[in-house]
RNA sequence: GGAGAAAUACCCAAGUCUGGUUGAAGGGAUCGGUCUUGAAAACCGACAGGUCGGGUAACCGGCGCGGGGGUUCAAAUCCCUCUUUCUCCGCCA
């Protein structure tokens, strides 16, 4: 969300930033969202005039009242009626402009780095670095559902009929993998100085409301029956609503830290739920880390978060590459964006593993996550976000590249210590 | 889940029954000063934040006593509702 200010003294600027956006369909916006203020602030003026009049006169009855004239008293009173019913239609406009106004102001996207690359959809993507050889072995790399079989580790069929599709059971070896990457990337994180956040598994509407527009939280959110309650489709909602309306102080920041949690997701709309495999499914877990900074600290917060990330995955001999997301990629809240994707040897191609962001103040303001600086003055914090891992995705790309052609899968070194000190898993024959 | 009490500014806290002179007493903290070699203490003084709007500015106005709504000429004060906290009971990993 922009600054009705910036909008009211840029308006070129910000039509610019929506045609990179390729969403000209709100170039209409602009004009029309400054009009509006303008009008807004027009009513906002007749209608404190009128408020402070009869704030004025009412003392004066209560002056009179307590003098005991009560006649004269009773003759101001029919002046402040009139005044009410004359407020009370501008009462109604004023609420109804600031409405209008909000609205549009969400729709306005954020004004985006200028150095992100122009492109109308994900195709327009750039690649800037591949980090790991991607390697194809000479012999042929399995689904990863069925390396996940081959090790007993995984129930797709018994999951469908206890909760149906997008479900699924994780055992032994698999399941213990899947802990053990959470672990290792918990404490991969905690070794880098972010704060382990274990937040809500379910959130109330209003904070719902407050991270989310009401699509997304209709192709998303599961709502808890009889409760005023739903299930988090990522940490992020719990993370970000827990500083909502906050005033932080200025050596809080930055405040860095990474949040594990189970995530929930409908998933309703574009995609649906994968059959066989889990790489898309109702409920998975994510390891997830957010900053919040100053301003002029989040560009080199965002660099560091990104290869974090890089660097997690090289530790786990995954091959990975950065993709920048172009305009037409990018959210409308984003500054910048750059998902970082893990290469499929089985594929042949790289698939997408999480997405670093920074939101700037946009995020901020919309949620009133503000600071006071030294001067005293109240900022707005930008806002950047970070997919650490997400089991069991992650154990897609993890399988894929450790695995051998005799059908085990390594263990990298630094995840032995959460394998119980295992090299490698090997098949299970029954 | 049941019953009761409460939420006031950076913190504590008065005001609520009985609506108007209360944007809010008092104390603490903070800042400045006197005193002191320095500090503490004591004393004196300052400071009421925030947000929206108007104005070149000085300044002016609206909102604002947990959130939302209502009654009233007028609400911290009365009514409804939600949230949170505390106490007791019940249940329970």
């Amino acid at each position: 969300m922009l600054d009705i200010k910036f909008v009211r003294e840029n308006p070129e600027k910000v039509k610019e930033n929506i045609k990179k956006k390729f969403q000209n369909n709100k170039l209409e916006f602009v004009d029309k969202v400054i009009t509006l203020d303008k009008e807004y602030r027009e009513i906002k003026v007749k209608a404190d005039t009128l408020r402070n009049e009869r704030n004025t006169i009412s003392d004066n009855i209560g002056s009179l009242m307590r003098e005991g004239k009560k006649e004269e008293g009773l003759a101001l009173k029919e002046k402040v009626i009139k005044i009410n019913d004359e407020l009370s239609t501008l009462e109604t406009e004023e609420e109804n402009y600031e409405n209008q106004i909000r609205e549009i102001m969400y729709l306005i996207p954020n004004m985006v780095a200028d150095d992100v690359p122009v492109g109308e959809d994900d195709s327009k993507n750039v690649e800037i670095e591949k980090i790991g050889d991607p390697i194809i072995p000479e012999y042929e790399i399995p689904y990863h559902a069925d390396i996940m079989a081959s090790f007993n580790g995984i129930d797709k069929e018994s999951a469908a009929k206890v909760s149906g599709n997008g479900f699924y059971y994780l055992m032994g070896d698999i399941a213990r993998l899947h802990s053990a990457v959470l672990s290792y990337a918990r404490d991969f994180m905690i070794d880098k100085g972010f704060t382990y956040c274990i937040p809500p598994y379910m959130i109330r509407s209003d904070a719902v409301n407050g991270v989310m527009s009401f699509e997304e939280k209709e192709a998303m959110m599961y709502k808890i029956e009889g409760e005023d309650l739903y299930l988090i489709g990522t940490s992020e909602h719990s993370m970000i609503a827990k500083f909502k309306n906050q005033m932080l102080k200025e050596c809080e920041l930055p405040i860095t830290m990474t949040s594990y949690s189970p995530c929930f997701r409908k998933e309703v709309g574009a995609h649906g739920i994968e059959e066989r495999g889990v790489y898309r499914v109702h409920q998975f877990e994510k390891q997830e880390m957010i900053v919040i900074c100053k301003p002029e600290d989040s560009e080199s917060w965002y660099e560091r978060m990104l290869n974090y990330t890089v660097e997690l995955f090289r530790s786990l001999d995954i091959p990975v590459r950065k993709l920048v997301c172009c305009t037409g990629d990018l959210a409308d809240l984003k500054y910048r964006s750059c998902d970082v994707e893990a290469w499929s040897p089985r594929q042949k191609t790289y698939f997408e593993v999480g997405s670093c962001s920074n939101l700037t103040d946009a995020q901020a303001r919309r949620l009133g996550i503000r600071y006071k600086d030294e001067n005293g003055n109240r900022v707005f914090a930008h806002t950047l976000n970070n997919t650490v891992l997400t089991p069991p995705r992650m154990l897609i790309a993890f399988l894929e590249n450790n695995y051998n052609e005799d059908g085990s899968v390594n263990i990298p070194e630094v995840l032995r210590p959460y394998m119980g000190g295992k090299e490698k898993i090997e098949k299970k024959v029954c």
